[in-house]
RNA sequence: GAGGGUGUAGCUCAGUUGGCAGAGCACGAGGUUGUGGCCCUCGGGGUCGCGGGUUCAAGUCCCGUCACCCUCCCCA
């Protein structure tokens, strides 16, 4: 029989990895519920034209990236490509604006893109991420960006946070006209890429690679100069809140972020230590998107995070609780085995009853190799031996026993 | 979507001008008939990614294909 594969840009993750997964995941939970962000449970899959209307039309997860088929019923249907639009769309649809004041929303799970895999990219990826409604002040882009920070350190991952800001949906209309006008006229220099991003995107041209664009780019107009009073006034806020949080961060004005919902500060956190793919987690304030989508106009501020990336990253998981061996010395003690393995685990001990049949050496050999703590002979009498020590001492009383272990 | 690299045992890899498919680790049994790790002995394991071609003969050469890795692109 022809073996079949896992479809290319899946993967299976098991063993250390999603011991890994599940680390990354319970540790963001736990910032998350610090910060009192409640979970949002989202489909995977919705409309295509929520992404088209929120991430943008000509973007490239739009474009080429996402995974669409039409069901049974005709409807056109997008596997989620991010998580963001899916958030907003429930945060309209179930009226939680109705309930005023603000609401904070995190999520985790799988997303989909079409995209050449990668060291760090995969076809199925997965994020955590958390989206804040319904306030616009800088308070709310530090805490954002305080609780990605916090997840990180928790995690002893090592990263660089670049900030910028993009000005109001307004600032940036009138900035992207003029840069637009500055840029057409040095065309002819520039790569096939921006040419092409020119009509689509002038924004993006700002952090081409090729030398030749960054050349033409360096006396264009600078977004800074078309920022009102006020988005001024916000990221100069936001600057001096990061650095009373010691939150370390450079200023990169030529982060422009992919998506086009964006508007004021948008952030990342990058590493260069796993390659091309060195973002680990990016956000920033989406303050019309909620309006585009239908609802009423609320301000906005989110980050997603890709755990792949940041499994990469973490590479020392905490210690697990002890594992405690049970070892029926000939077969004749099994069912005493299973029942002393039951009672351990009802005192809330993690117990590893060895299934293996054969000679005491190999069921041993079993023992030390699941890395447990402790070996529990059953016999006649209850022998506990300390794995590490070597040491062993006999019970007759299963009760005593345990009391020593839970002790320990 | 474009360019480059790599596919041989469960894992990491060696395999010369084309000439019997290899090592280390891991795994199993034993060395102690009731005790792991270290050491020793023995053992099981392969469609050489897949398909085709050249040849007396292909892991090795040629073509195609798939997967993974890297870069560009894009993004978390």
């Amino acid at each position: 029989m022809e073996e079949i594969k896992k479809v290319r840009g899946f993967q299976d993750i098991y063993g250390e990895n999603a011991e890994k997964y599940r680390y990354i995941v319970n540790t963001a939970r736990k910032i998350f519920d610090k910060y009192n962000f409640k979970e949002i449970i989202l489909p995977y899959v919705e409309d295509v034209s929520l992404f088209i209307r929120s991430v943008g039309e000509e973007t490239d997860i739009v474009q080429k990236e996402m995974y669409t088929f039409k069901d049974k019923g005709g409807r056109e249907i997008a596997l989620r490509p991010e998580g963001t639009a899916s958030v907003v769309r429930a945060y309209i649809e179930n009226r939680i604006f109705a309930e005023g004041g603000y609401h904070k929303f995190f999520y985790e799970g799988a997303m989909f893109r079409y995209e050449r895999p990668q060291a760090g990219r995969y076809r199925q990826f997965h994020q955590i991420g958390a989206e804040l409604f319904g306030i616009n002040n800088p308070l709310s882009d530090v805490e954002i960006i305080s609780l990605v920070k916090d997840i990180l350190d928790v995690l002893k991952i090592d990263t660089r946070l670049e900030i910028n800001t993009l000005g109001s949906f307004e600032d940036r209309k009138i900035y992207i006209e003029e840069l637009r006008k500055y840029l057409s006229e040095k065309k002819e220099n520039l790569c096939e890429d921006c040419k092409k991003r020119l009509e689509k995107n002038p924004l993006r041209v700002l952090d081409c690679k090729v030398e030749s664009c960054k050349d033409e780019t360096k006396e264009a107009p600078k977004l800074y100069e078309y920022l009102s009073e006020t988005s001024i006034k916000r990221y100069e806020e936001v600057k001096k809140y990061l650095k009373a949080l010691d939150i370390n961060f450079v200023e990169n004005p030529r982060l422009v972020r992919g998506l086009d919902y964006y508007t004021d500060t948008v952030f990342e956190f990058i590493t260069d230590k796993i390659g091309a793919q060195g973002t680990v987690a990016a956000g920033g304030r989406y303050d019309k998107l909620v309006e585009q989508l239908g609802g009423p106009p609320t301000p906005a501020v989110g980050f997603a995070a890709g755990i792949e990336r940041l499994m990469l990253l973490v590479d020392e998981l905490p210690q697990g609780e002890d594992l405690i061996a049970v070892i029926p010395i000939n077969d004749e003690f099994n069912l005493l085995a299973l029942k002393v393995a039951n009672k351990l685990r009802k005192e809330n001990l993690k117990v590893e009853l060895i299934l293996k049949t054969g000679s005491l050496k190999s069921k041993m050999k079993v023992a030390n190799k699941l890395k447990s703590s402790y070996v529990i002979f059953v016999s006649d009498s209850y022998e506990l031996k300390d794995m590490l020590t070597g040491s062993q001492i006999k019970y007759e009383d299963l009760n005593i026993l345990v009391q020593t272990l839970k002790n320990s």
